[in-house]
DNA sequence: ATGGTGGTTAGACCA
């Protein structure tokens, strides 16, 4: 068995329009997991051939036709877990597998978080209010998991910059959805329930400055690097030991006809 | 500064 366990997570904005820049990232990093978000893509058209002639032959996904889509492709067997209705909307937010054998066994559960909307009000905008609780159920599956499988990965397309350093200014987007204190304290919250590990913030601590997601309606994203840390790779309690290596793909999002996310990859030590 | 850009899909809806 090998010596490392490799996870990615790319919110890829469509996944079949993406899908040579996805097998160019697997040709060049090739992880052992590729969590996908925002795949958008009904599982009767998924491109499972692609992912399996590229070494990804092992595959779990939830999509619908337009929106949202999840997916979990991987190098070596694993056992899917399902799709968990996330607020009791079957709205392909959240899969799940199971990877190794035995003790050494890990669950990577893979989510993607409403985006929220423009105005951080619940009372006025429904879409923050389906935010709010979708982060509250996500707390609530944090201390299951602690309890129950404490060698767990979640991973995905959080929609929530939760430190001062995961924003380019804090102070500016304080009442900026993705950033509000509303949001960050159910984010921190849920991180303590679980007694997750935030990864790329054990690696780079604050204040250094780390993004995930660069918007498209910046004309110089480069330049102007306005970016925030969307993204997220948490451990559980019985991982946080194993912790090798990250790395941030920023050069992705200058690829031609990019996401706006890129791929972010952790490395484990495996058992 | 209340725009700006992009994907899905054919007029909005979502990010």
């Amino acid at each position: 068995m090998a010596k490392t366990l490799s996870i990615t997570t790319w919110n890829i904005n469509s996944v079949r329009l993406r899908i040579d820049q996805v097998l160019r990232f697997l040709a060049e990093d090739q992880p052992d997991v590729l969590c996908l978000q925002e795949t958008k893509c009904p599982d009767p058209v998924f491109p499972t051939g692609a992912f399996a002639n590229a070494g990804y032959g092992h595959q779990a996904f939830i999509g619908m036709k337009g929106y949202n889509g999840v997916a979990i492709l991987s190098r070596e067997p694993i056992r899917p877990l399902g799709a968990r209705e996330m607020c009791a909307k079957p709205d392909a937010r959240h899969i799940a597998v199971e990877i190794g054998e035995g003790a050494s066994a890990i669950q990577i559960h893979n989510f993607y978080v409403p985006a929220g909307g423009d105005i951080a009000d619940p009372e006025a905008n429904p879409k923050f209010a389906h935010k709010l609780a979708f982060v509250e159920e996500l707390r609530q599956f944090s201390e299951g998991q602690r309890k129950a499988v404490p060698r767990s990965v979640l991973v995905g397309d959080l929609n929530i910059a939760p430190l001062e350093h995961d924003v380019w200014s804090h102070k500016q987007l304080l009442d900026v959805v993705s950033h509000t204190p509303v949001e960050t304290d159910a984010m921190k919250a849920a991180i303590a329930e679980g007694e997750w590990c935030d990864a790329f913030r054990v690696l780079t601590p604050e204040p250094q400055k780390l993004y995930s997601w660069w918007s498209y309606r910046s004309p110089d994203w480069a330049a102007a690097d306005k970016g925030r840390r969307l993204d997220h790779i948490w451990l559980g309690r019985g991982l946080k030991d194993q912790l090798v290596s990250g790395a941030i793909r920023k050069e992705t999002r200058g690829w031609e006809r990019p996401s706006d996310h890129v791929p972010i990859t952790l490395t484990l030590e495996r058992d």
